[in-house]
DNA sequence: CCGATATCCGCAATGTCGTCCGGATAAACG
DNA sequence: CGTTTATCCGGACGACATTGCGGATATCGG
């Protein structure tokens, strides 16, 4: 409490200009949600999950495996591949797809892991609000 | 290969059933998603960042650290509050809001360093495609 | 009590994203 | 060589989230 009695634009200085340093680039932060927007859809990642455990699938067994229908796959895997999530291995008309080597795929198990801990824990809370009646 | 000369349904059963099991289900996919799709976006990232750097922060001071319109700043923390992702704490006219403690804080900040980490590596790639001549 | 202010909320407009559908391409089989 | 099959591509359609604005609410200062 070192402020004055009334407040003006920044309530608390100090904590704004440590804001300020903490916080992520526009261009990073652009970055990172562009991954992450990839990430946010129940296909893609079922589908990075899938080649996780099954390492390479064609797009018919892996739409067989999550019970999806091919075109969606096909579109998914179309999308993780413009992103280089997933690579796409060509033998005549199938084409096979892994996670992509590199630094993205040990990123990737350790966050699907994370985030599949976190899924499973976090209570379903459809609309709900913390502090109620106030 | 141990596959017949054609190829039916299941191309390789054995990495389907292997893709069936190491999945995530329907339900955990749909959570998992809806909270990467709560992160998958800049302001709301930048929001948590800012709140990870200063702790607490009121509307008006996030704004302001973030260079945001107040609106779209006070829309984004409606958006992380439904999902639990920080608290409100009410002082007068002023909401100061943090990040909610608990099991989430601590995935939040390894969650947030590790993308972060990945954003910085990551080339930008906006339409390129691997395998590009065969 | 009255004016100023911080925040929230409802509504409408906009843009983006995923899905469905038809067809095209290319390869395997007989 | 013709047929069937696996995948990809393009356009149309619909759903959804985000934003901007005007107003409502409640608090602070005098």
């Amino acid at each position: 409490m070192a402020g004055p009695g009334t407040h003006e634009h920044p309530v608390d200085p100090v904590r704004v200009a440590a804001a300020r340093v903490g916080q992520l680039s526009a261009g990073d932060a652009e970055q990172l949600t562009v991954l992450l927007g990839v990430l946010a859809d129940p296909l893609r990642t079922r589908i990075l999950t899938a080649l996780l455990a099954a390492d390479e699938l064609c797009v018919g067994d892996l739409a067989l495996a999550l019970e999806a229908n091919d075109d969606a796959v096909s579109y998914a895997l179309r999308v993780l591949r413009r992103h280089g999530l997933v690579t796409r291995r060509a033998a005549g008309r199938l084409g096979f797809y892994r996670l992509t080597d590199g630094h993205t795929r040990p990123f990737l198990v350790e966050a699907l892991r994370q985030l599949q801990d976190l899924a499973r824990r976090q209570p379903p809370q459809p609309t709900g609000q913390n502090e109620p009646p106030g």
